[in-house]
DNA sequence: GCCGTTTTCGGCCCGACTGTTTTCAGTCG
């Protein structure tokens, strides 16, 4: 069976290509909306388009749907082959290289024959380029500086590679005199997983000082733009910053407008047009002789000027946050001081850099009612896997520690799990009658990550069908920007742990961040319940949890989705009868 | 290519910056 991500592809790759034929560009918007669709369909949209049951759908119509049966069915689609038969297969290269649209991209390969970046390099640096239409001494230097940087960076960054830089730009912005509000705006302000750049709004009544000063900044590396009110740096690492200023009134549109996603700012404005307004950046005004809007001076007021509630950020996705905003039915999102405790934490005993008792004493001080201790099981050998012998030593300086505490009064007390491994044909590392003497499992695949998609689905089921099983561990795998997920059915996974009443982590990781967000929806209407667990390897790592959290606001996830958002005590009752 | 309570045609979000132009096209977000 074709992959979900295949499909997201060649529609995606079908719109770069008729861009390059000079297509009407609301056709390749078309494309374009139909690949964000089957992206984040919540449910089994390959099964369905091969069955060619897509109707209703909204944004998929006629020919779409036509395709996409084609395409799933078939596993080809005759359309995108002949399409991409009238172009080398590495034009799709030239379209990352920054100040290269379609329409330059189409110039250079008609007139100039280019038809990849080495073509691209040797048109710039033999003049040939200069002296098309359009282009000049300027583009092409900056071309050649786009194809260098992207030889340097790919172009992507995780989230905690960034957060850093972003916390230190709001906070010199603050510190201006000029500067009457600061905010982050784009992805980085919606918590997502991987960053482009970093997006950040000023309000100003001086917007040139604010540019000025912005670019001058110690760590700018090069200057992209410096506008009278927009400007766009580089960092040391790569990393593209943009800021932009706006007068104190349009404040809370720019916010709005900046942060995106872009898909929702598309349903905010046609929902705007429909109440008789026109929104953009800098205001919500009145169409023709409509009553003019209420005052604006926030964003809340921008979402009850529309009918709305306030959207929180993180649900900016236009993945049902306005309809439910209008049924006031917005989730009340998790926050990080709901969490008491979490379960997948490791220790020097396998791979971790700590002991119990420090592990035990950062918890603390993070305000952690609880914190499990789940190393590694024996199979994962070069993490210094524990067999049974070891594993229940532990338990055993587990409950010694947990007997001081209680002797010191207090009420923090550690928890005794494992990270037990998922062997290949889906039975656990260690027995039944070892398992039953811990307070819980987390369930994990750490080998063979190449099984076919229905191997690998059926091995994990397998897992999820002990009764020991309390959660499953990073569900795909994935090491963002490394490493792809394995190939999952993730609906199916997420069905067997409905019916079994199995835990799916959401691993906080930075790295992982797995389950990707855009699952937990699905899973909460399912009654599949989320852990969000640092799989701390030190100390520090608990610091992890920050991301989680921002991840579970994303996948619209409340205090009473997560399970470690229990008390101690109402953890342990819950605990043994989790999967009763 | 999609959509529709002005519905089968005509509209689909739009502003800033840059570079190549000399009033605008392309790119980006």
């Amino acid at each position: 069976m074709i992959s979900r991500d295949h499909i997201v592809d060649v529609l995606e790759n079908i719109a770069l290509l008729l861009e390059l034929k000079g297509e009407n560009p609301f056709k390749t918007r078309a494309y374009r909306a139909g690949a964000e669709i089957v992206q984040s369909f919540p449910g089994d949209i390959v099964g369905k388009a091969a069955e060619n049951d897509l109707e209703g759908i909204k944004g998929l119509g006629a020919a779409l749907t036509q395709k996409l049966h084609e395409l799933a069915a078939t596993g080809q689609l005759a359309f995108y082959e002949n399409l991409r038969g009238e172009f080398p297969e590495t034009i799709f290269e030239l379209f990352e290289v920054q100040g290269l649209g379609a329409k330059k991209i189409k110039i250079l390969h008609d007139t100039l024959g280019v038809g990849s970046l080495s073509d691209l390099q040797r048109v710039c640096e033999s003049g040939e380029a200069a002296a098309l239409p359009g282009f000049g001494q300027k583009s092409v230097a900056k071309i050649l500086e786009a194809l260098a940087y992207r030889e340097q960076h790919a172009g992507y960054f995780r989230l905690c590679d960034v957060t850093a830089q972003a916390e230190e730009i709001l906070a010199v912005l603050r510190e201006h005199s000029a500067a009457s509000q600061v905010s982050a705006a784009g992805s980085f302000r919606r918590g997502k997983e991987v960053v482009h750049d970093l997006d950040f709004l000023v309000a100003t009544k001086d917007p040139q000082a604010i540019m000025d000063f912005f670019v001058s900044r110690p760590w700018v590396e090069s200057v992209i733009a410096h506008g009278a009110t927009k400007s766009s740096v580089r960092v040391a690492n790569g990393l593209q910053c943009d800021l932009r200023a706006v007068s104190n009134d349009a404040y809370p549109f720019a916010q709005n407008y900046f942060t995106g996603s872009k898909e929702h700012n598309v349903a905010l404005r046609s929902r705007a047009l429909k109440r008789g307004y026109t929104l953009n950046e800098y205001r919500l005004a009145p169409v023709g002789d409509a009553a003019a809007p209420p005052p604006i001076p926030d964003e809340r007021a921008l979402y009850r000027a529309l009918g709305l509630d306030y959207i929180e950020p993180a649900l900016r996705e236009n993945s049902g946050e306005i309809e439910a905003a209008e049924e006031g039915r917005l989730p009340e999102l998790i926050r990080l001081e709901n969490l008491r405790g979490t379960f997948h934490n490791h220790t020097v005993a396998s791979d971790g850099s700590n002991t119990l008792a420090e592990m035990a004493a950062a918890a603390r001080e993070h305000g952690l009612q609880y914190l499990g201790i789940a190393d590694h099981s024996k199979s994962s050998f070069q993490a210094n896997g524990l067999d049974a012998e070891r594993l229940l030593a532990q338990v055993a300086e587990i409950r010694a520690l947990n007997d001081t505490f209680a002797a010191e009064d207090s009420d923090f007390r550690l928890l005794a799990g494992t990270e037990c491994d998922i062997l290949k044909d889906g039975s656990l590392d260690f027995p039944d009658d070892v398992l039953a003497q811990l307070d819980y499992v987390v369930a994990s695949v750490h080998n063979v990550f190449n099984l076919p998609e229905d191997e690998m689905t059926a091995r994990i089921i397998r897992a999820i069908e002990n009764p020991h099983v309390t959660m499953l561990g990073h569900l795909t795998g994935r090491l963002l920007l490394k490493r792809e997920p394995y190939a999952l059915d993730i609906p199916k996974i997420i069905d067997a742990a409905a019916a079994t009443k199995t835990l799916i982590e959401l691993n906080a990781n930075p790295w992982r961040l797995d389950m990707d967000w855009r699952w937990w929806k699905l899973a909460k209407e399912k009654g599949v319940r989320c852990a969000i667990n640092p799989d701390a390897h030190s100390t520090d790592d608990l610091q992890f949890l920050h991301y989680g959290i921002l991840i579970a606001r994303k996948g619209w996830l409340t205090r009473k989705d997560v399970i470690n958002t229990l008390s101690l005590d109402a953890l342990r009752k819950a605990l043994p009868s989790i999967k009763a």
